[in-house]
DNA sequence: CTATCTGTGAAGATCCTGTTACCCGGCTGC
DNA sequence: GCAGCCGGGTAACAGGATCTTCACAGATAG
């Protein structure tokens, strides 16, 4: 169904430092056109590229495992159902640049495609430099944001957290986080004290949309707090908010001093929240 | 110099879904094509968008406090220096959306301006809907994965709303407000002192039309005024219109003193006063 | 005074989360 | 290639939290 061309090197692009040399992007090509094919792949091979071309009846799921950072589609392979294929693509996977490649076409056309979610359309032919610039384009937008934090370590509690390391510390000792884990926290503790939905979480982490009963989240969340409980455990830090989502925030645990059975005396400062294992006492 | 047009309705939005309808931006055009720039301006107000027309000589930094969405450019306007021009905005503006909109070019300039940081290029002629759809798409993908804005708390009286916390709170108290709860006293707070009809907050809540004799909201505003209650034991906050629905004000209550047994006057401004006369007539 | 409408409390249904165990695919070392 | 490990994802269950519904009492309007 999907053919592997080839693999050139893949930065591991650990670095929140913007690179201006371009990096290698891993792109799928969805066109049938072989002569555009060759000379697209052979500039993309030199640029270490990764790429792949998909068959016309792939569905939108099945490219998530691909971890694209675009794919460039010519659609004229997908016949009359272009549209639907193009919108699902862009709903199920929000993240994903999409870049039109296709022959020639009114603006009808195009205004329809880009409305729908296509980040670019580019008429055929086409240099494949003008692609490539802009493929690139569109994919320096997305790493621009995506890293904003200068790479400091973000500090809550007795937690660092080092995005050049992708990984959390607890005075000095690694909590051994898995790369999941670890974007999982990342994201929390860069969201301030905002409770972040479900929804919103498994979109930036997964990329797509979360389907009903899908309890990633939840799994991930267990295994983070587990983690930091074995080497932080006078601390919590990841609060449910029922039926909505999480919110990091690095808060003492209070010893309930056998004297002061009643509520106990919020730490001003970093607790308007609503531990609401407090207010139930 | 830069000349405000206009600006379209927004919609207020106080829930917490969002609208998938196109949001009104607001851009600034580098042209000095008047006939161009008369159907673009057109066009863009109809759609409600603000827009500016920016002198040749502007520089980077005085865009800033324009607060743009995006750019639109004709580099011809911009003569020779117009690649220092561009890769100044780039550099000094990398959050800012960059459309360049210019006449005839080659596939070097276009691969050019999009290295340099262009986010799309589009070749004059061209239609206004095009530009606009891709203006559209680039900022799309900026919203996307833009992380939610700071929204301000709503104050009334002792306590504070915090959307982004999905939480109310009195003196950095939690109100320990369930999802349903939050959204309805956000719903009551942020709509002003206006009376809203039952149905109305059903069918915001809700999703759908209440069946007559479902007692949903009036069981949640009870849960409300009764968390209301416990930690501001000295305002009333939501008010019944008999047979009409609920107005949220905050209102001290005021101790009544012995010598006035009759109904105390109300703080003037916020407090139209319970409405009976208004609600009888 | 009567017909409605609203406040209140509680029971039951429903939904959500924590938790554990298990499966699968990829990778590693042999 | 193959066994074993590891990380990621899924399924299932139990305990709670939340929502809905119901019944009845108190208010209100005509």
């Amino acid at each position: 169904m999907t053919e592997r061309v080839s693999a050139g090197k893949l930065s591991s692009a650990g670095g929140a430092v913007l690179e201006a040399t371009p990096v290698a992007l891993r792109v799928a090509i969805l066109d049938r056109d072989s002569g555009f094919l060759q000379v697209l792949d052979k500039r993309l091979e030199r640029l270490g590229w990764e790429r792949r071309v998909l068959a016309s009846s792939i569905s939108p799921q099945a490219i998530v495992p691909m971890r694209l950072s675009a794919v460039i589609v010519d659609l004229a392979v997908l016949g009359p159902s272009c549209w639907d294929w193009l919108e699902r693509v862009c709903v199920e996977l929000p993240e994903l640049p999409v870049v039109v490649c296709t022959g020639s076409s009114t603006v009808a056309q195009r205004v329809r495609g880009l409305r729908i979610g296509a980040d670019d359309w580019l008429t055929k032919p086409c240099h494949p430099e003008e692609l490539i610039a802009r493929v690139e384009a569109v994919v320096r937008r997305r790493r621009r944001l995506e890293s904003p934090q200068e790479s400091l370590p973000i500090h809550a509690g007795e937690v660092e957290i080092h995005h050049d390391q992708y990984q959390a510390f607890v005075e000095g000792l690694s909590l051994d986080l898995t790369r999941r884990e670890f974007e999982l926290i990342e994201l929390l503790a860069s969201s301030g004290g905002r409770v972040l939905e479900r929804e919103f979480i498994y979109q930036r982490l997964w990329g797509y949309s979360m389907v009903r009963g899908d309890r990633s989240v939840d799994v991930f969340v267990r295994k983070l707090r587990q983690k930091l409980e074995r080497v932080s455990p006078d601390w919590r830090y990841i609060h449910t908010h029922f039926g909505i989502g999480y919110r990091f925030a690095a808060e003492p645990l209070e010893p309930l001093e056998p004297g002061e059975p009643e509520l106990p005396a919020y730490d001003g400062i970093s607790t308007p929240s609503d531990e609401r294992d407090l207010a139930r006492a």
